[in-house]
DNA sequence: AAATTATGTTCAAAATAATGAACATTAGTT
DNA sequence: AACTAATGTTCATTATTTTGAACATAATTT
């Protein structure tokens, strides 16, 4: 049966379409978002259509919502505004976009005489295991790392003082604004030389298979 | 016209349902990621059917890429599967592309008047693609950012002075010490609310799809 | 091995997305 | 104000997706 159309089918498409089982929440209303698209890149429904192959009346029922699209049909819309097909569905779920950690939510790690202070910026845990730091230390303090596994990297940048980094058999001595990358596959050590407080940052990538 | 069905129609798709006028490239073929994540459920299609609301027999045609299936389906599906839908489309998206990015992809630093001073600590690009930065900004420095693509995490902690953070439609304000991780798919900008210079490190992760 | 069950694939019908042409509306000109 | 051009919306038709039932196939039980 064909059945009523266009303005009747639209509207029924918002309010019944999509009542699958997850009453709660809804597929993403593209529509905003392609007409942004396409008004930012200057486009008419016209010359969107021809760029897209899509047709102009879909595009004019898309943009208000009155259509459920085609896989096909979205991607090729997203071709045509140079848009990566993923950004413009996210667009319009709304996700978390900052993770804001206050001072005190910040873990810290410090030496047992308190003389070397590590903060726990962030870690990521995806691909291989990833973390950073930013470290403080007066005259004397030391850091003691065991290794990090085989293929484990450190990426020491001093942004003031004096550092000895010492890692198996070599050591490198690094002063201010010096970045130094080194494998931590083994037992490693750090000591603030002195006289002022090494202060810097720290990039750990743990099992990777970085080579430099 | 009611036209040839099933296998006939199946096959058409898949060779004439999507000549657009991109010719080159192809929507992302959503059925082997939809098959492998249904099996990881151990869902049957019956199974999967029933808990989205979508036919079995559907199911079974966009696995094998012989339906282009509709935005609403393709939701529901991801749904029941507890997917971020756009995490289902992007998987068959030749995404892996390690080392290479694509200009528009590309992080564009603009340190505008000079106020802004980026430093470039470091690079991975094994896994997904790593930089590192340290900053340092005077009363009023500004850093405009494009996006540097989906999935991208930008990770800011700021040693002192205040930091104001604009990604999208949102904003936060940092002061010292504390550590702000934002998406950064869509322009962002830094600006130094002063009176002290803001000193910080930034990690960035780009095309990760690390969500927290 | 036949029967039963579980699982996936195809069929005909129904629902709906996509198309091109006609229509409506707005903006700009004479 | 009427005319024209430009842009967006609706209409009738066509092409496809989606559905539910029938069918096929593989796995398990009796």
């Amino acid at each position: 049966m064909q059945q009523k159309k266009d303005a009747s089918s639209s509207s029924s498409f918002a309010r019944d379409a999509f009542v699958g089982q997850n009453t709660s929440d809804r597929p993403p209303l593209v529509g905003k978002e392609i007409q942004r698209l396409r008004q930012e890149h200057q486009l008419t429904l016209d010359e969107l259509a021809s760029k897209s192959g899509v047709s102009k009346s879909i595009l004019s029922q898309i943009e208000r919502d009155h259509s459920n699209p085609t896989l096909s049909t979205i991607w090729r819309i997203s071709q045509a505004l140079k848009q990566p097909l993923v950004d413009m569905l996210s667009s319009g779920e709304e996700k978390p976009r900052f993770e804001h950690l206050k001072v005190n939510q910040t873990p810290v790690v410090s030496s047992t005489d308190g003389k070397f202070v590590l903060k726990i910026l962030g870690t990521l845990g995806t691909v291989s295991t990833l973390q950073w730091y930013e470290f403080k230390a007066e005259e004397g303090g030391i850091l003691e790392s065991e290794s990090h596994g085989s293929g484990s990297l450190e990426n020491l940048t001093l942004v003031s003082g004096k550092l000895l980094v010492i890692s198996g058999t070599e050591s490198r001595e690094l002063i201010s604004g010096e970045t130094l990358r080194f494998l931590t596959d083994s037992p490693h050590r750090l000591e603030s030389l002195g006289p002022e407080p090494a202060h810097g940052f720290m990039v750990n990538l743990l099992n990777s298979n970085e080579s430099f």
